[in-house]
This record gives structure tokens, sequence and C-alpha cells, in this order.
RNA sequence: GGUCGCGUGGCCGAGUGGCUAGGCAGAGGUCUGCAAAACCUUGUACAGCGGUUCGAAUCCGCUCGCGACCUCCA
């Protein structure tokens, strides 16, 4: 059997995953900032992380996942610069910042909810952790690593550089970093442009802020995942996990954080997803072509042709791989739809399939086991588990046509493992189509007319037969004749 | 401008020196009164030009095109 492989964004290759602790894992994942609606982003980021910590989980890992909210502190445009985005949507909400957290933490929820993802083992806010986050400020200057500066601290990125490596994250070079800017006049607070706020002096008119050695102010938005990570995970943990775009500066200055305060990296690996596109450009906020998730699964937005399932979301994610670019197109999702669709019917299917005396089939489960569990160790591989799921298919509806059976031991550990990879690992779920989630009462009558139908057709009266069928194909109520009699289903 | 990445069949998307990716669409078939649904089978590919090699979509170089980060974003 494989071993577990991740891409470590440090080392830009793939390792062969060593847990800190045999047993216990501790993984922390950049949540979201919580001033505005959940978009497609956040999905995909949520979604890539969830398929980590349910598969480490699978593998029998205790895992402890941290995934923080961001309450305070994200500042609008440049990075010591600009409104905080909390305190800015408030101001233009006429709400109380905490009245925006809330709002869009539950929005966040609720979404990650529909995506059936697992939530975290503990979720803290940045605003919760303001004394830890003075303490990490007070550790970096004691070290030496930050001044402060007009009731200010900023880190000091080039004495921090003569002692600890900067930038290897994200492939940076300071002197590049350094030529390539200017310092702007009169905001001589920061002594270099490559240094980054960890404390910001709030100004009198400032909602949000807090009584520190330093005068009232805020913490700055790197520093949060570090108190964060470190009190809940310790100083060095296993897994760290976010969006691509946070490889600079965000991570980086995380690691320089935990560097300048405990004298270690943070984490063993960095995980990063990639990028969502749409129509090939970068979903983003500035380019005002981002997509929430909610207009998505209602369907409420001028790119889309009709609403979208979380589910049929969350697997049109898992087709490509986490760290690939996948770009958003109605074409795909629906391709994705139908693709999904296939696969939970044939689970279906093989849950009501009942065992032969012998097994006679061309599957070969050790041999499928192994392809499944492997994609996954190929750091996490989902595309081409769920390639191998389709596999399985084939082997399913055989089962189902009577051109293959297998006997109960065998049907049950088939049908075990699939299931715990299309469910557990991958989290995916049934969609209810069917007439299952209607009324008694509806059953009834398309019971009714459904009768009345097979006998127009027994009495060679198609064309009552056929205009029930339109009828009903008007009100997208689909009817499906096949061997055993006519089912229909909501389309 | 600096740094990094990508370009796979009609669409999406894996793979990364020789062995089928997969899904959707298309085509053919089974079933059916017909159709749909379902199921089975199946074609088309590795941006271009050079090079390395017994062999390259896969390695190297160049060209073209696209994108990301460097500034808020998952």
């Amino acid at each position: 059997m494989s071993q577990l492989q991740m891409f470590n964004s440090r080392s830009r290759e793939k390792e062969t995953f060593k847990p800190i602790n045999p047993e216990h894992i501790g993984m922390y994942v950049c949540g979201p900032t919580v001033y505005g609606d959940p978009h497609l982003g956040h999905a995909r980021s949520n979604v890539s992380f969830d398929i980590v910590f349910r598969y480490l989980q699978y593998l029998g890992y205790k895992v402890r996942y941290v995934r923080n909210i961001t309450d305070v502190g994200h500042l609008e445009s440049d990075a010591d610069e600009g409104e905080d985005k909390v305190a800015k949507k408030a101001r233009v909400e006429k709400l109380e910042p905490m009245e925006i957290v809330q709002r869009y933490t539950i929005e966040y929820h609720d979404r990650m909810r529909e995506l059936n993802s697992l939530p975290p083992s503990i979720e803290p806010s940045a605003s919760g952790h303001i004394i830890e986050q003075i303490n990490i400020v007070k550790k970096i200057l004691d070290n030496g690593y930050a001044y402060e500066s007009n009731g200010s601290v900023y880190f000091d990125v080039q004495k921090y550089a003569k002692d600890f490596k900067y930038g290897e994250l994200s492939g940076k070079k300071l002197e590049d970093m350094l030529e390539g800017s200017r310092e702007l006049e009169g905001q001589a607070e920061k002594h270099s442009s490559v240094d980054f706020a960890i404390w910001k002096k709030a100004k009198p008119e400032h909602i949000m802020q807090w009584d520190s050695p330093w005068g009232k102010g805020f913490p700055g938005w790197h520093l949060e995942c570090t108190a964060m990570s470190t009190k809940y995970l310790g100083n060095h943990f296993d897994i760290h996990c976010g969006g691509m775009d946070l490889q600079f500066p965000h991570h980086e200055a995380e690691i320089a954080q935990n560097n300048g305060s405990y004298g270690e990296e943070p984490c063993n690996y960095w995980l990063h997803n990639n990028m969502l596109t749409i129509e090939g450009k970068k979903m983003g906020k500035s380019l005002g072509n981002f997509i929430t998730l909610k207009e998505l699964f209602d369907g409420d937005h001028k790119l889309l042709e009709q609403p979208y399932h979380p589910m049929t979301v969350r697997f049109f994610m898992l087709q490509a791989h986490y760290r690939s670019t996948l770009d958003f197109s109605n074409e795909a999702l629906q391709a994705a739809e139908k693709g999904f669709s296939r696969l939970m019917k044939a689970y279906s299917i093989l849950e009501k399939t009942e065992p032969g005396k012998e097994s006679k089939s061309d599957l070969n489960f050790e041999k499928f086991k192994e392809n499944c569990l492997s994609a996954l160790n190929d750091d996490f591989n989902t595309p081409v588990l769920i390639a191998h799921l389709f596999e399985a298919v084939k082997h399913i509806n055989a089962l189902d046509q009577g051109n293959a059976t297998l006997n109960e031991e065998d049907l049950n550990q088939f049908r075990t493992f699939v299931g715990d990879m299309l469910f557990t690992v991958l989290g995916l779920k049934r969609i209810d189509t069917d007439s299952n989630d209607s009324s008694d009462l509806v059953d009834g009558l398309m019971e009714l007319i459904i009768d009345l139908r097979t006998r127009a057709k027994q009495a060679k009266d198609y064309d009552t037969a056929d205009a029930i069928r339109d009828r009903l194909t008007e009100m997208n109520v689909q009817l499906k004749d096949s061997k055993e009699g006519t089912s229909w289903e909501v389309s």
C-alpha cells in the first residue's frame, strides 16, 4: 500500500506525510474574513481542505482541525493602509461591526453545511484572541524583530532576514522586493516598505479598538493566525492550509512571526489550493465577476443558466485537483451534474443489490481498492479517485443486469468501500430528486395517472398515452418507462 | 518590469519518458408502440518549431498564447 504524499508548498515537492505525533494531527486552515457573502472561492478552499480533514480521519488519525474567523484587522487595499474590511462594511450598512461578523459567519456556516463540509474542531475568531495577539507582539518586540512607531508596531523584516530566511515559501527575494519598492513620502511610520504591521494604532473614530501597551489599537491581519494556531496547536504543528493567494504576504508573514516569537516555523507542511476562474479569469472582488454561493445554489446570477445544487458544485470541484486552476462554466457544471447523478444512482443500485451464491464478476476488489487509495495518497487526487469510482459503476450495472454476481462477503466489502469513498472521504450525499420528497397525495395521484396511461397503452390508445406524457413533461415531470413499469421524476 | 505557473480531443479535466484516465456532449446499439430514461460499445488529443532518446503529450531550448503573485481576495 502506498503512503500518503502531499505537495508541500514550502519545498515545492510532494513529500511523504510524517505526523509529529503518530495518532494526533494538528491542522490549521485560514478561514474567511466575514465581511461579505461566501462565494465560489470560499467553497473551493473549504472543500479542498475538507477532503484533507476527512481523509486523514479515514486513515485513522485524530485530527484537530482549527479554522479561524477573521473579524478584525483585515484592511482594505494597501497592506497597512486603508480601512478595516469589517469596519467599512459596518459603516456602509450602518450596523455594529459585530452584527456584520455575526451575519456573515452564519452565512458561511450555512453555505458550507449545504456543501456538506465538516465543521472544524475549533473555530476561533481574531477579536476573541486580542490578548494572545498582544502577547505575540510583545514576544516579537522582546526578540528584537519589531519596533514601535507612533503607536503602531511593525515587523522588522530586514533585521529578521539576518537570522532567518524570509521569502522562501513564496519564492521571493528580499533584495528584489526592496529594489522594486519606493519609500512613501511622509508616511515614515514604517522603516521599510517590506515591513508589515503586527499592531496598528486606531484612529479615535475607529470602531474596533483595544487597549494595549502601545495605546489603543487593533492587531495586524497576519498576526491572528499565528496567535490562534500556536494557542490551539502549539508552536509547531503538522499542516497549514490556505488559498494560493495567501502565500504572500500572509503565510510568509506567519512564518516570520512564528520564528520571530517562538524561534521555529509554524508547521511541517503547507498546502495551498489554486484559484477558481470564470471564463479564464480569476474570480475576484476587484474584477466584479464573483458569484456567491447563494446565487449559485439559487441560479440567481446573470452568468448562470440554472441553479446548481450544492452537491453538484462539490462534485464539480472534486473532479479537478485542488492545486489546478478550475474554470467555471455552465457547461462544465451541467456535465458534473449528470455525472454525479449517474454515480449516485449506481450507489442506490448497489444498496439494493442482492448477493449471489458465488462471485462471478470482472471486479478485482483488492486492485480497485488499492487504485482508489493510491489516488488519495497521491496528494489527495480526487479526480483520479472519481475516475476509479466510475469504473465501479460499470461493475455495479453489470450486477444489476444479472451479468455478474457477488457473494455476500464480497458484496458487503465492495458496498462498504464504495460508500466510504463517496460519503466519508469525498463528503458527497444524495440529492432527493424523485418522488421521495413529495407528499402522499402527489404519490397517489401520480400512481393513478401512470395506471391510466398504462391502460391506454395496453388498449393501444397511444394518443391518450402520449398526451399524458406530454402534459406531464410540460410540468417538468418526467416519466421513465422500463421493464419493471413506469416511474417518475421531477426534472 | 520581477517571480512563478499553464497550454491535452467539441467542453471540463487527470496523467508526466513506453502500458485505457474519467465525466459531459457526439456516433452506433439494447430496450420500447414511439420517444425519453436507463444500460452497453465507440471515434477524435496532447499550442508551434527544433533538440535529447531505441522511444516524448511527458525531458531540454526557442516561439506564440493565457494566467497568477508582486496590491484586497479562498
